[in-house]
DNA sequence: TCAATAATAATTGTTAACATTTTACAAAGT
DNA sequence: ACTTTGTAAAATGTTAACAATTATTATTGA
């Protein structure tokens, strides 16, 4: 699933090589797939099984597991594993949602005037496997996509910001899997996709917070 | 520094055992450290010199430095090791400052009513020993118990929204080592006690919205 | 039969060695 | 003198074995 070395010789010739650690390749595996229900809370996730599925040691592993607990997505007992997080109560979930709709509200005002026609052709890419995903209900691409379009934007507006954003959206969407209207998704982010390639501010901050429920 | 083997019997009788595991011990240590200055950005800070102080092996620590890498105190580079984070930009720090005033407004409301007299003691206590720091000008414990003050009273509103204050409130004092007024922190904390132990809300949030700078 | 306790297995915490990547430095070439 | 190239050192990334803790099962006693 994840390879240790890959070949250089079939990548592409000037391609800015992310190489992305196998610590961030598990993370993010397991954030969608938790995301998009395919975990209980019920059995703790073992270190040892993961570790054999991904195909390597279990530090990797650990550190993912470690990096989802911060985030929000699992919850870390010492000496006993981690277990699926619970979806936040009402109060706090609508404390979280107003600190992210600020959030995105500032960051598409501070990156909007920056944005190139490169930035709209990779909105259109995400929003395109966003719609993809829907189509066949594949949850955890839809849980993928989702939140790859709202983090486009933040990292385009801080970097620094980044890492706070990711904890606020997780927990927001620890019952994603629960969302039941596909169709409104996909509908919902091509509102967004389309003010931003107009430069529209309010609107795209009006389709941005309509969307963070 | 950090023995590995506690002493059973030293332990007081019926304790609630905390148990803290040796990179939640570092991860402590470290962010005191940094967000007093102790370390510049300059250098990165090598694992194995720090696994020599602490008199540990190279895990525990790769672990403090990934959790403080996604709070925001340190900048991690795959395969370059980790740096001081520098202080967020004008923009984004009135941004951390609007939602950390936002979180901890709603935390007080929510922990109030809840509150002990044995609260009352702890804050205290943490306020003593602010006290004492501000005293001997000690920056690092002064930013440990600056932090703890109000960890306190998010914990005891919320334990799930901890995470998201740390990494917003470690972010915002990532300059603290710049503040110079110390008397002026003691009198701060000390507003907000008093009105926390007067179980007044408005009063405390007026405090508390006026420490966050 | 049930409760308490001891033995056992399973799981996480930690360590040290190995692999890979990056950096520093020197030598050679233009 | 400057750039390039090759080599060695040092740092991080990963692994597997070991230690400590927790959960499970078996056993003993009343």
């Amino acid at each position: 699933m994840v390879s240790k070395k890959a070949d250089r010789s079939l990548r592409p010739p000037v391609s800015k090589k992310p190489v992305r650690s196998l610590r961030e390749q598990i993370t993010d595996a397991l954030r969608s797939e938790v995301l998009a229900g395919v975990w209980t809370n019920e059995a703790p996730m073992r270190e040892h099984a993961l570790a054999e599925r991904f195909g390597v040691s279990r530090g990797p592993i650990r550190d993912a597991l470690l990096q989802l607990s911060q985030e929000g997505v699992l919850v870390y007992s010492p000496n006993k594993g981690v277990r699926v997080n619970t979806p936040p109560a009402e109060a706090e979930r609508l404390l979280l949602q107003s600190m992210r709709r600020e959030m995105e509200t500032f960051c598409i005002g501070r990156c909007m005037e920056h944005l190139t026609e490169a930035d709209d052709e990779q909105l259109e890419g995400i929003l395109a496997e966003l719609t993809r995903a829907c189509e066949r209900a594949d949850l955890s691409a839809i849980a993928d996509n989702d939140l790859a379009l709202h983090r486009y934007l933040v990292r385009r507006a801080s970097r620094e910001l980044e890492g706070v954003w990711q904890s606020i959206a997780s927990r927001l969407l620890m019952d994603y899997s629960r969302i039941d209207r596909l169709d409104q998704i996909v509908a919902e982010h091509e509102v967004i996709v389309r003010a931003v390639k107009k430069r529209n501010l309010k609107a795209a901050q009006k389709a941005i917070n309509a969307n963070i429920i």
